[in-house]
DNA sequence: CAGTGGTCTAGACCACTGG
DNA sequence: CAGTGGTCTAGACCACTGC
């Protein structure tokens, strides 16, 4: 049993003045669900209540708790399971891993051999101007950086240097994260609470510098895909600032328009 | 009134051997609305008859029928207007035009003012069996290749090399193409009744050869984006193969990951 | 077998559009 | 004002999972 189990406000009420702010009841159950889901009620990989169960702590019926959940799962967020329950999406999943890489193989065979990691450099210090409006920090606010390569059958492929805020990583270092096994986001939400669940990447081709190109293994004449990602929890609050270089000679970065 | 009123098939008949196979009404429903849209029955732009109307065709609720073009639009096919109706989808609307071009200005300001467009080229030919295999046709099949260039601002920044089946695409020249307004694919809509719905892209970082290079203004050692796309129809039929270079100096390929 | 999500229905009412 | 899509409900039944 909730705690004062919150209702929804009803539509009607005046909301003062200008537009009426018209939201139908499964918008505002799915904002319930979400703030449930940032308060860590439920945690990534566990299931929530049913919808029976949260139709009736909402107090509306379960069609309408159905479609609040319907586009929570579109965006991915909660992922359903047909006869066993609702669960809160989380990286760790072995055929959901790693959806935000999308440097892919060449040809038609998907064989995704798991990459090999090698963490570079892992400080904590001071943001620059730029990272810390990526991040919504302030100029000289605490970050951690830090630098990997990623070899594919031995083969260095990625180079990454990413940024994240110093609150919500505190006790970061590099030897936690060298040991962590499988996707780095599903690291990030089982030790330090924070998933991942939206980001925006800008994308450019560049030459490396010559640090670049050694830890790459190419010339500083090599074409690079320059990929920049700025990845966000839930409510967009940004989590992370991501700076790749990907070599594409043998693999492609692919996206799906529709 | 349609000419004989196709009905659902009823999902207890008996498959004949091997999985069940069950297919739920709505699905059902949406592959019948999808085989309208195919035959033309609706064309971009047009509504669509109204959910009760069709519930009535198809003699199911009207809940059906709504799922059943709820994925449609989803799927970016149909278009929801309340009040309105529901309408075929087309490249030819003012906010959702160049849907399929993702290179966007750097900088915060989405000032995005049309590209100035230049056919350089435009030939019937035998397709070789990269294009063939692309296009899903035989090596030595008709197709149409174009080339051209965009610019922005004067600053010529993309370079598009077209492949495009003969059949489909049969009376296309360099006049009709140059003498198009707005974005190619609504040109494709309403001369030749092609409509894209979905494209796969492939990209990665290269150096332009010699005649690329000057087309676009810059030297051989500029890095460009290439982005190979192939495009289809309603059934992912495809139908174009698009080879581009992007320059990203001042603008990037933005993606949404979510 | 009980419990979950998934489908389907029927009906009432609301919000928006256009004539 | 009539017609459209959008919301909400209640209830029946189906498909799938795990015990």
């Amino acid at each position: 049993m909730a705690t004062a189990p919150p209702s929804p406000t009803d539509n009607d009420a005046a909301t003062g003045a200008g537009t009426p702010a018209f939201s139908p009841l499964y918008q505002q159950i799915k904002q319930l669900i979400l703030h449930s889901l940032q308060q860590g009620e439920w945690k990534p990989g566990e299931v929530i209540p049913s919808e029976l169960e949260l139709a009736a702590r909402f107090r509306v019926s379960q069609g309408t708790v159905r479609k609040a959940i319907d586009e929570l799962a579109a965006e991915h967020l909660l992922v359903r399971r047909q006869g066993r329950g609702t669960f809160v999406a989380t990286h760790a999943e072995r055929h959901v891993q790693y959806r935000f890489l999308r440097l892919v193989p060449d040809g038609d065979s998907p064989t995704d051999q798991p990459a090999q990691r090698t963490v570079v450099e892992c400080r904590r210090q001071r943001a620059s101007a730029d990272v810390a409006r990526a991040l919504a920090l302030r100029t000289g606010d605490a970050v951690f950086q830090l630098r990997r390569v990623l070899a594919f059958g031995g083969v260095p492929t990625i180079l990454e240097d990413l940024w994240l805020p110093g609150g919500p990583f505190k006790g970061l270092t590099a030897e936690r994260l060298s040991a962590c096994q499988g996707p780095m986001y599903a690291f990030f939400e089982t030790e330090f609470g924070v998933r991942m669940v939206r980001a925006d990447e800008k994308i450019r081709a560049v030459l490396p510098d010559p640090g670049q190109a050694k830890l790459l293994g190419v010339t500083p004449a090599t074409p690079l895909l320059s990929v920049e990602r700025i990845a966000c929890t839930y409510n967009d609050l940004p989590m992370e600032l991501r700076r790749g270089l990907y070599r594409t000679d043998t693999r492609h970065y692919h996206n799906r328009l529709s």
